[in-house]
DNA sequence: GGGCTCGCTAAGCGCCCGCTCACCCTCGGC
DNA sequence: GCCGAGGGTGAGCGGGCGCTTAGCGAGCCC
C-alpha cells in the first residue's frame, strides 16, 4: 500500500483528512452500517462495535449521530465535486471533457459504492441546515457537467435540445449506479464507466460514439 | 372524478383493490409516510394519525409495520411491470414500443413520485423472503425491458454493444425520476417522459431520434 | 331484543433507542 | 513522584418504539 489514502480492495479513501484515529474509525464504520443498513435503522450501538469501541466512545468524537452523517456527506460531496470540476477543467474537447467527467464519476460510485451509497441516498435524513449545505454542493456538481454540456453545444459538437434536461438525465444517470452496482456482479467499475460514457455521448448527439 | 381509481391531483390510484376502506386509508397514509421519511423513520403511530385512526387500529388490518411495506412494494411493482408490457407487447416496431414504454414508465415515476419512491428506494427494508419476492417482480421488469432491445437490434433499427448494459442504464435512468422529480418543479411527467424517450432512443443508437 | 361479530379505542407492556455521567487508565511535563 | 488532560468504559436514564390486550358500541341474525 503506496499511502494512507488507498486500501487494498482499491476504494479510494477520502478520510485521508479525518483525525484521530479513532474519529476515522467510528466514520469508517458509520459509512459501512448507513450504506448496508440505511440511517435510520443503524444504531449508535452498531457503529460503535463495528469501530470496536463502547458505544459512549461516539460521542467523545462527535456530537450526535447526525454529526456522523453530515460529515460523511460533506466529504463525499466535496470529493465527487473534485473528480467532476478536474474533468470539466482539463485540457480537450468538450467531447473528451464529457467521457471523461461521466467515466470518473462513474467510477467512483461504483468502485466507492459504499461511500456513494450513503452520499448519494441519506441525504433526506439530515437536518435542514445541514441538507441545505449539501445542496449547495449539489448545485455545483449540476454546475460543471451543465457546462460541459453547454461547450460542447457552443462549439457544434452537441445536438442538445434540452440542456439541463439533459444534465439532469446524465448526472442521474451516474448517480443511480450506487444503487445497483455490485462488487461480486460481471462488471467492473471500469467497464461500467466506459460503457456509461459512450452512452452519454449518444444523448448528447456525438454521431459517432460508438466508435471512440 | 370518474372513478374512485383516480384522485383530482390525477395520480392514478392502484390501490382500488385494497379493501376494506380503512385499510386503504391505512396503506395510503403508510405511502406518504414512507415516502417522505423512509420506512424506519416512520412509526406505526404516524401513520394511524395520518389516516385518522388511533395506533392499534393498524393491526386490525396488517400483521406488522413491514406487511404495509410489503403490499404497498409487490401493489407498485405489480403496476410498474403490467406498465411496461402493455408497452412492449403493443404493436409497432421497437423504436415505437421502446419509446412508449419509457415515457409511459417516466410518467408513473413522476406522477405517481410518491409511490415510486417508496417502491424503488424502500426494497432493502423488506425482510429477506419478501424481497426475495420482489426482485423476483424486477428481473420481469428488466426482462420486458431488454426484449423490446433485443428486437431493435435483430431488426437492425438500434446499433447497441451491451444490450444487457444499455437495459440497466435505460431502467436506472427511469426509476431514479422517483428520486429527483419535484411535483412543484418546471417540468410536468409528460415533458419528462417525451425528453426521456428522446435520450433512450438515442442511447440505443436510433439516428433521428431528434426529429421524431 | 338478546347475543354475536366486527371494527375500533385507551391503556400500557417490554424493549431498545440516543445520549449522559461518574469514573478510570495512560502518558507527558516538571 | 505527582498532576492534569484527554481518550476511553460501564452503567443507566428518559423516552418513544412496535405491538398487545381488555373492553366498548354499532349493526345484523334469528
Amino acid at each position: 500500500m503506496s499511502t494512507a489514502q488507498e486500501t487494498a480492495d482499491g476504494e479510494a479513501q477520502p478520510w485521508g483528512e479525518v483525525t484521530p484515529d479513532a474519529a476515522r474509525r467510528l466514520l469508517l464504520a458509520a459509512v459501512e452500517a448507513f450504506a448496508e443498513r440505511g440511517y435510520h435503522a443503524t444504531t449508535t450501538r452498531d457503529i460503535a462495535g463495528r469501530a470496536g469501541m463502547s458505544p459512549a466512545a461516539l460521542y467523545i468524537h462527535y456530537k450526535t449521530k447526525e454529526e456522523l452523517l453530515h460529515r460523511i456527506s460533506r466529504i463525499g460531496h466535496e470529493k465527487a465535486l473534485d473528480i467532476l470540476r478536474t474533468a470539466a477543467r482539463a485540457e480537450g474537447s468538450a467531447t473528451e471533457r464529457l467521457a471523461d467527467a461521466v467515466s470518473s464519476f462513474v467510477r467512483w460510485h461504483a468502485g466507492g459504492r459504499t461511500t456513494a451509497k450513503v452520499v448519494q441516498y441519506e441525504l433526506d435524513s439530515l437536518g435542514p441546515e445541514a441538507r441545505a449545505e449539501i445542496l449547495g454542493l449539489r448545485r455545483q456538481v449540476n454546475a460543471e457537467v451543465r457546462g460541459i454540456i453547454e461547450d460542447g453545444v457552443r462549439s457544434g459538437e452537441f445536438d442538445v435540445v434540452d440542456v439541463q434536461g439533459t444534465t439532469l438525465a446524465v448526472l442521474s444517470l451516474c448517480i443511480d449506479v450506487a444503487r445497483w452496482f455490485n462488487v461480486n456482479g460481471p462488471r467492473t467499475p471500469e467497464e461500467v464507466g466506459a460503457l456509461y460514457a459512450d452512452l452519454t455521448l449518444r444523448m448528447v448527439g456525438v454521431a459517432d460514439a460508438g466508435q471512440r
